[in-house]
DNA sequence: AGTAACTGATACTATATTAGTATCAGTTAT
DNA sequence: ATAACTGATACTAATATAGTATCAGTTACT
């Protein structure tokens, strides 16, 4: 059972990238080469980033993506929800229109009680938190330094 | 994203029938019958519980499945683990086998956490809990009653 | 001994999701 | 002009999920 699958690895490993650039545009091509993302894979995730407002790009040359909101408002959460949809551990496991008449569906009680300690961890987890937890394992690091090498440095 | 399947679904769902009639040998034409679910998947699954010692079949006539364990050790996380395999939310988002190197992959830190979360809950409800909780629901019920019936009751 | 009601094993199909590739049109800095 | 970009979209391949079907063997019952 795997809960998070490429599209949002990538997405988030892209939003990590432009976080640690902010206010610059970055390439579709940099972030591929940088992270070692399939170029035309995460295009299509960049451009569904941009359909979302997470982020917004520029065309042409020296174009590319860049964040349209503060990364400490950017939730691990909407991005699963872009591209997984809702966080739902089971659709009701018992017959639904039974189920949604009573509290007769115990294990649904059950799955849905995780479901929600799931969502709402999350909701904590942002990209502005991660880009600073980042920071504190490398807390020596000058802040320019790029994120690949900070995320993989063997030391 | 949908995390338990129709597998884990149908397996929990037997194992409730088959809780609800301890020391009763169970066919799976029944249980197929009073649970809804298709009879051939039913049965492969079904084997697949006796194969992980969770039921003990007996063949021929009359025959059918039943528990081979307390109700309440069997837990839903086995179960979702040997239809669905281990609870992981993600193989590490980084490059393995820099990850592994050094705590230097933070969102593989806050997987790992979320991961543990919802395997300590799965692990905390058994087929037994669900039983009780059942009962409870349905105090009044004789003790005998068909599950179907008191899952599914209206009232 | 015959048969109906069972399980064991396993092969098969259909559908959806995930992962990844490719192409063409348009934009912009130099 | 052209190289470096994004937008949109069509395509393929691999895998997982859900469900069906079949044949062989076992057991209770008559």
């Amino acid at each position: 059972m795997k809960v998070l699958t490429k599209n949002t690895d990538y997405a988030i490993r892209a939003l990590l990238v432009l976080g640690a650039h902010e206010g610059e545009y970055v390439s579709a091509r940099k972030i591929s080469e940088e992270q070692d993302i399939p170029y035309q894979f995460l295009r299509r995730i960049l451009q569904e980033l941009c359909r979302n407002g997470l982020v917004i790009t520029r065309e042409g040359a020296r174009g590319g993506v860049k964040l349209d909101r503060e990364p400490g408002s950017i939730k691990v959460k909407e991005i699963i929800e872009i591209f997984q949809g809702k966080v739902e551990l089971s659709e009701c496991m018992f017959r639904k229109q039974l189920c949604s008449n009573r509290a007769s569906c115990v294990l649904r009680h059950e799955i849905m009680r995780i479901e929600q300690i799931v969502n709402r961890e999350f909701e904590r987890i942002t990209i502005g938190k991660l880009l600073d937890d980042l920071e504190i394992l490398h807390s020596g690091a000058a802040m320019t330094r790029n994120i690949a090498d900070s995320m993989h440095d063997e030391q």
